[in-house]
DNA sequence: CTGTTAGCGCGTTCAC
DNA sequence: GTGAACGCGCTAACAG
């Protein structure tokens, strides 16, 4: 069922019927056209089809996120589900596009979808970028290391996010600070600004650079790197995790020492994960809001669509702290 | 540039563009022409337009997922990493909607892809289906719930992880069986078929029905929980978590009480998550294996692509176990 | 004012 | 190997 079909049903033109579904300004149609179309729609069941109206617009109204090669966490998750409900309500349909290791050009799949706008994490390849607005996609939001006002925007609250874990062990009187980083290589880009929080907060408040070492998911190796703080000169009393799952790996490591924190090494995460709560003991995280998160991008999204300038990007209270105990 | 380009460069009609292109069968065209027209294409760096492409032949090659409304794990993750891989592989797109909740009818997103293929875990509804079908969508593959063949492929396995944990904990000489719900409602779809997997591995080992308790992400309410078990008569010794989080949370119980698993109560939990190794004692953890789950379901896709019938259901060894000592 | 005609966007495919 | 039509919605130009 078509416009032609409509057209026919309500006695009119195929015209019409686009101006009438789509309230066309400058075309002055009675009402009682109008009421006739619509009624041929509802009687026939009429949907546009997406791939005609596409073919002529030049996009669809679908955002693509390209989701990162590592892993998906529930923080991810989270802020798919609240942007897809978000853009929902704009009529845009969010789906998204797990990259897998590169294997393919990324291109079959916007191209595939044409999408109105397209978000990333983390850095697009410049041949990409350029390919994308040559091909008609002008909303291009890259999250974190961007150059632009909206390529900082995350980026500044990863980094805010590793000063708050620094600021509350200092608050607590922790002198020297190590730093628990991901054994998956994946993860660099996020790591990056992180532990480059972690940096600036120590100096900014006078402590010795972290005491940086990998963590892998894994209890004795986790185990070992907490006898190397403990045992450093002077000794490392509280640690920054890359994230929950790591600070779970510092916290077994310190089981496996029959020590607990935060007495006798405090820990802070990052994301606040469901689980985080059950650890022994509960575990301190640090967060990025996801509402506010997903709020953020929306409007970037709707801005750059619509022609405007990108949002301001997110204040710092967008990175919270969960305090549970464990720091 | 379009192929009305590449034809005028190479010389020849848009027609023969296509059928070099698609290297069309019963079309005879001298490879030297082709060589011109490849040629041209690389000159020009022409990519057709899938827009145009999707119009005409009524689907597009991209695959999509529904994803469920219940929070999206690693295993969720692991998913859709391997098969965004593998159907890449077969010149498939892969792309996740996130439904969030049912603020918007599916039909938005479906309507804007023209996808070749729709994957849903859980049920669809019968309107939906009438709705892809009727829009020249033919392959709908639901894992779970549905009444097809391949409709209960993987309920199967659901209920054989259910059963492998009761067995589990049976062949360790458990005789009484507690069975810990999500709090999350939404995960009722998974847990049916675990439940009912775990009630007929009790009723066939001649247990008496599993003490079935809702445990939240909360120790203090899986403290309760764990006295319950403890308490009835006959004791229940062993339990089996909905997954790995439940089984955290009553690990966590366990450890507000001063108990430790798997002597005073042995938990086997579900999905093998990344942190099972690291949990306090190291979780014993059934679980679907994502390579072969990928393979199923990449087949059926396949399969459904080029009319042929719906692969067999993966066999119950898909269903391993990760036996690490809290049970 | 009201509404129509005609043609675009682009790849595919039938008939010659 | 080609011309022409098709799939379907959008819209500038035009006629009643």
């Amino acid at each position: 069922v078509t416009s032609v079909d409509v057209a026919r049903e309500a006695g009119v033109s195929r015209a019409t019927v686009s101006y009438v579904l789509n309230d066309t300004p400058n075309q002055r149609i009675p009402e009682a056209t109008r009421r006739r179309v619509w009624e041929a729609v509802e009687r026939l069941g009429y949907a546009p089809s997406a791939a005609a109206r596409t073919l002529r617009r030049g996009r669809s109204d679908v955002v693509l996120w390209l989701l990162p090669d590592w892993p998906i966490g529930p923080m991810v998750g989270r802020v798919l589900e609240g942007l897809a409900v978000a853009l929902a309500e704009a009529g845009l349909a969010l789906v998204a596009h797990p990259r897998a290791g590169n294997r393919r050009p990324v291109s079959e799949v916007w191209r595939a979808i044409s999408p109105g706008a397209v978000i990333v994490w983390e850095t697009l390849e410049p041949d990409d970028v350029a390919a994308m607005r040559a091909a008609g996609i002008d909303v291009i939001l890259v999250l974190m290391g961007g150059d632009g006002p909206a390529g900082n925007g995350l980026e500044i609250s990863e980094q805010r996010t590793g000063r708050l874990q620094v600021e509350h062990l200092a608050a607590r009187g922790h002198r020297r600070i190590g730093y628990a980083h991901s054994h998956d290589e994946r993860l660099l880009t996020f790591a990056g600004p992180r532990l480059a929080g972690v940096r600036a907060a120590c100096a900014d408040l006078g402590l010795d650079p972290p005491d940086v070492r990998t963590v892998g998911l894994d209890a004795e190796r986790a185990a070992d790197a907490v006898s190397r703080w403990r045992t450093a000169t002077p000794a490392v009393t509280g640690v920054c995790a890359y994230n929950d799952e790591v600070a779970l790996a510092v916290l077994a490591g310190l089981h496996a020492h029959r020590l607990r924190a935060p007495d006798d090494l405090a820990v802070v995460g990052v994301d606040n994960i469901p689980i985080a709560p059950l650890a022994d003991p509960p575990l301190t995280s640090v967060f990025v809001d996801p509402e506010r998160l997903v709020d953020y991008i929306v409007r970037g999204v709707l801005a750059g669509l619509s022609g405007e300038p990108a949002p301001a990007a997110p204040g710092s209270d967008i990175v919270r702290i969960a305090d549970r105990g464990s720091a």
